[in-house]
DNA sequence: CGAAAACTTGATTAGCATCAAACCAGGTGG
DNA sequence: CCACCTGGTTTGATGCTAATCAAGTTTTCG
C-alpha cells in the first residue's frame, strides 16, 4: 500500500499505515496517521486522495460544555469525532432540552450540512473532544471524484438512524431504574479504558432519560450503594458489569 | 414536457403529467401518472428514465395490520408509500414493542436494504396502504446512471433522521396528556382530508407514547368530552385544531 | 348468536415529580 | 488563610400522576 501511493492501484488500507514519506502536506500526514481513519469517513480514500484534501481539514478541540455547532445555524461542515464524547440535543416546543443521542470516537455528526441544510440539533462536548472539521464543499467535490464515498456516507446516515431508534427503544420506556441501567450499558459502549466510563451530570441524565435530576441523583446513589457502580472521580465511575446485567435481568425477566 | 419525452432535454416535471402516449410499458405509465412521483424518490428522473425502470417496480397493497417487511429479514427492497400510513416498530431487550415513527404518503422506508443490510424495524400497515416496491439492485444501477439520485437518497435519510429526532423530542417527555396532544398534532400532519385523521388503537397509542393502554383510553375519552376531538368512526376522529392548540398551550406556557 | 378482541371505567397503589433544605467542592476576594 | 459564594448534588417529606388490577361494556367476526 505504501508503495502504491505513487502508482495508486489500491483500495485496501492497512489498519494503521506505517510512515509515509511521500506525503507533502503536514495535515495530510496527520490524516494518514489518524487512529480512526480506518473507521471514519475517509477510510475509503487512498493516501493520494488524502494528500489532496488535507488543506481544508482542521482539527478542532473542545472543552466540556463547548458547542461544536448549534441548531439552526447554516451547516458549513460535518465533523468526525476523534476522541471524547459529543451529545446531540434539541429544545422542544415547550422549551425543555432533551438529549437525542451521543457521538463518540469515529462517529460523524452534522451530516445535514452536506445537503445544504441548517444543523438539526446542538452538538455539545461532554468531555474533552478532538474533532476534524470537514467542510461540505470538500465532501461534495470528493464524492464526484470517488463514488464509493457516497455509499460510505449513506452508511453513516443509516448508522445515525439506527442509533436514534436504539435510544428511543432502549431509553424511552420502562421504569426510571431500568432506563438508568440501560443508559449505563450504553455509556459503557463509549467507555474509554476498562470498565471506567464518563458519567453525565444529574441534570443531563435527566435530559437523556426523561426524568428529573433528583430522581437521577437518587438512582445513582442507590446503584453506588448496591455496588453496581463505584466512584472514580466526580465525572467518572467504574461499573461492575456482572452486577449491572444482573440488575437489568432481575427487574424485568 | 410531454413533447420532451421524445427528445428529452428536461428535468422539470409538472405536478401531474397529462397523458403520455410515448411510454410503452404499462407500469411505466403507472409511474408517470403517480401522484407522488414529484415528491418521491424518482422525482429526479425524467419519463424516459421511468420507461427503463418500470420492469422491477411492483405496486403492493396492504390491509391494516399486514407487515410490509420485518426486522432482521434480509433487506431486498425499499418502499415508497403512495397512500395510507405505515408504522415502524421494534421490540426492545425486554420484549416490549415500541413504535418508532410513522411513514405516510411519499415517504421512503426500508432504505437500509440499499446498503445490503437487514431491515432494522418492522414496518406494519396502520391503514389501507399502497406502496411501490423498489428492489435494491434497481436503485444501485440507477444511481450509477443518475448521480443526482444519490443526493436525493441522502436527503431521504436525513428526513428519516429528523423524523426520529422529532418523535423523541416531542413525544418522549412531558405529562401523558401533553404527549397525547402532541401525538394528535403529529397525526394531523398525515391527515388525509380536512381535519379528519386516523386514530391508532389504544394499545398502539400506548406503544407510541410509552404509556399503558388504559391511560391512553382515559385521555382519548377526556379529549372527546372536552370537544377537542370528535368521533367519525372507530378509527377516525375529527380534531378541533384551535382547541387542540389551546389545550397544548395551557398545559405548559 | 356466541366468543374473542378492543375499549371503557373504577379503585387502589407505586413511582416519580415537586418543593424544600442541607451539603459539598471549587473558586474568589478580602 | 479563611469567609464567602456558587453550582452541582444529596436527601427528606408530601402529593399527584399514571400503573396496576379488576370488572363491565361494546364491537367484531366466525
Amino acid at each position: 500500500m505504501i508503495g502504491a501511493i505513487m502508482n495508486a492501484p489500491a483500495r485496501v488500507i492497512p489498519l494503521r499505515p506505517p510512515d509515509t514519506p511521500a506525503l507533502f502536506n503536514p495535515q495530510a500526514r496527520v490524516c494518514a496517521d489518524c487512529g480512526v481513519r480506518r473507521f471514519a469517513l475517509f477510510g475509503a480514500l487512498d493516501l493520494q486522495g488524502l494528500d489532496q484534501i488535507h488543506v481544508d481539514i482542521v482539527e478542532t478541540r473542545l472543552r466540556p460544555g463547548q458547542p461544536l455547532y448549534e441548531a439552526g445555524q447554516p451547516g458549513v461542515a460535518a465533523f468526525t469525532v476523534r476522541a471524547g464524547l459529543v451529545r446531540l440535543e434539541r429544545t422542544n416546543a415547550q422549551g425543555e432540552r432533551r438529549v437525542l443521542r451521543l457521538a463518540g470516537r469515529s462517529d460523524l455528526v452534522g451530516m445535514e450540512s452536506m445537503l445544504g441544510q441548517t444543523y438539526a440539533a446542538d452538538a455539545i462536548a461532554c468531555t474533552e473532544v478532538q474533532a476534524c472539521r470537514l467542510p461540505h464543499g470538500l465532501i461534495e467535490s470528493l464524492t464526484r471524484r470517488e463514488p464509493a464515498l457516497a455509499l460510505d456516507l449513506m452508511k453513516r446516515w443509516q448508522r445515525a438512524l439506527d442509533d436514534a431508534d436504539e435510544w428511543l427503544v432502549e431509553l424511552g420506556s420502562g421504569s426510571a431504574r431500568q432506563r438508568m441501567l440501560r443508559l449505563l450499558l450504553k455509556l459503557s459502549e463509549y467507555g474509554e479504558e476498562g470498565a471506567t466510563l464518563w458519567l453525565p451530570s444529574r441534570e443531563q441524565i435527566g435530559s437523556m432519560l426523561g426524568m428529573t435530576l433528583e430522581t437521577a441523583s437518587r438512582l445513582v446513589s442507590a446503584l453506588k450503594r448496591e455496588g453496581v457502580i463505584e466512584t472514580v472521580d466526580k465525572r467518572h465511575v467504574r461499573v461492575a458489569m456482572p452486577r449491572l446485567l444482573a440488575a437489568l435481568g432481575s427487574s424485568a425477566g
